[in-house]
DNA sequence: TCCATATTTCGACAATTATCGAATCACGGA
DNA sequence: TCCGTGATTCGATAATTGTCGAAATATGGA
């Protein structure tokens, strides 16, 4: 995983409304949930999920599948288990210290194993 | 740990700087470095070193400390910690997956067991 | 085809952030 | 006390980010 990568991803949640809506559709699973409830859900304009979704996406951390008319959005649990290895990894001079996969979901990417 | 300290260790965390500092200290344990051998390390003027480092501290993530004239600075390992589980915690539905403590060091701030 | 709904893109603006030289502060030694 | 060094604060500037209404795009149904 690279900096780069990282910092994007940590771009992405390091802000209020991303971090809510990150946590919310950890929280709904692999179903994922509509813009537009999540738009209800946390209050906020329908144009500005939309930018907060777009920062999601582009650093990864969530897909989007449509449905009809919706888009749904979901987290990406391999993302998140990638960018919390990332964290460890030099914890304690470079020995991981705990296994980095949280989560006994079927990752959709890649689980960056190096 | 409230949203609002979760997100400011984020936004300390989401700075190519600020990242690679971090890590750097993570990577020098508990002793730390001065505030001059990291300007030197990552290559940045002292002026911009300190408002990364003022930035990172004012999140709790790192620990400063002096010895003589210089300051050192090292990483707050509990603080990582306590970051980490935040994130985790509502994966998988609220259930905490993972023991969140990483490394078996003594931390120096409080443990968040909560 | 035409309309209604779900969502995104555009555009403009306010607010925050990163950068870094110069000035200032803190400490130890002579 | 006075000087030198390590580090921070100040101040000005450039760049990035967040916000949200209005307009545009995409899809399903009549």
């Amino acid at each position: 995983m690279e900096s780069e990568t990282v910092v994007r991803a940590l771009s992405a949640l390091a802000q209020e409304h991303r971090l809510a809506l990150f946590r919310l559709l950890v929280q709904a699973g692999p179903e994922g949930l509509a813009a537009g409830a999540i738009a209800e859900a946390l209050g906020v304009p329908a144009s500005s999920l939309s930018f907060h979704l777009a920062q999601l996406n582009n650093a990864g951390l969530i897909a989007q599948r449509r449905d009809g008319r919706s888009l749904i959005y979901s987290a990406d649990y391999g993302a998140m288990t990638a960018l919390l290895g990332f964290l460890m990894e030099n914890c304690c001079g470079g020995a991981v210290c705990v296994p980095a996969a949280p989560c006994n979901t079927k990752d959709t990417t890649e689980r960056t194993a190096a």
